[in-house]
DNA sequence: CCCTGATTCGC
DNA sequence: GCGAATCAGG
């Protein structure tokens, strides 16, 4: 594999060389083996290092999760809570809650139902 | 064992 | 000077 080394050739090693690539895939980018690169760079000159170089990967930094919490949940949301708190599949109802209360309509009256009955007659006074 | 790079060795 | 083989490190 005697591949003539161009300028373009030794440009194009010296690139990858240094992007990071390691002499495989450099090798393979340029049609030669690894050792040929490797011999080629050493003998360029170029800057060894570490064995196992690998580019590193750009990882995404994550936004975030955003944890669900009862707090977060919107104001018109129904808090009734599903289940025992302790258990793994305990949720909230979640239903469309009724203004100015944190559970639906359903759960509203199961929540305040005989809480504080409201006499029939202690509102109608003016 | 795998991966890699570095050096050696024959052409 | 070239690359494979070989050695060496992780």
């Amino acid at each position: 594999m005697t591949v003539v080394w161009t300028d373009e050739r030794v440009e194009e090693l010296k690139r990858l060389w240094g992007e990071g690539l390691t002499t495989g895939e450099i090798g393979k980018a340029l049609g030669v083996s690894k050792n040929a690169v490797v011999g080629k760079a050493h003998r360029l000159g170029l800057k060894g290092r570490p064995s196992p170089i690998k580019r590193v990967k750009q990882q995404k930094a994550k936004p975030e999760p955003k944890i669900r919490s009862v707090i977060d949940l919107s104001a018109h949301t129904c808090r009734w809570p599903i289940g025992d708190p302790r258990e793994p599949g305990f949720h909230f109802c979640g239903k469309p809650a009724i203004p100015g209360k944190p559970y639906c309509s359903e759960h509203a009256a199961i929540a305040y139902v005989n809480s504080s009955s409201r006499s029939s007659k202690d509102e109608d006074a003016a």
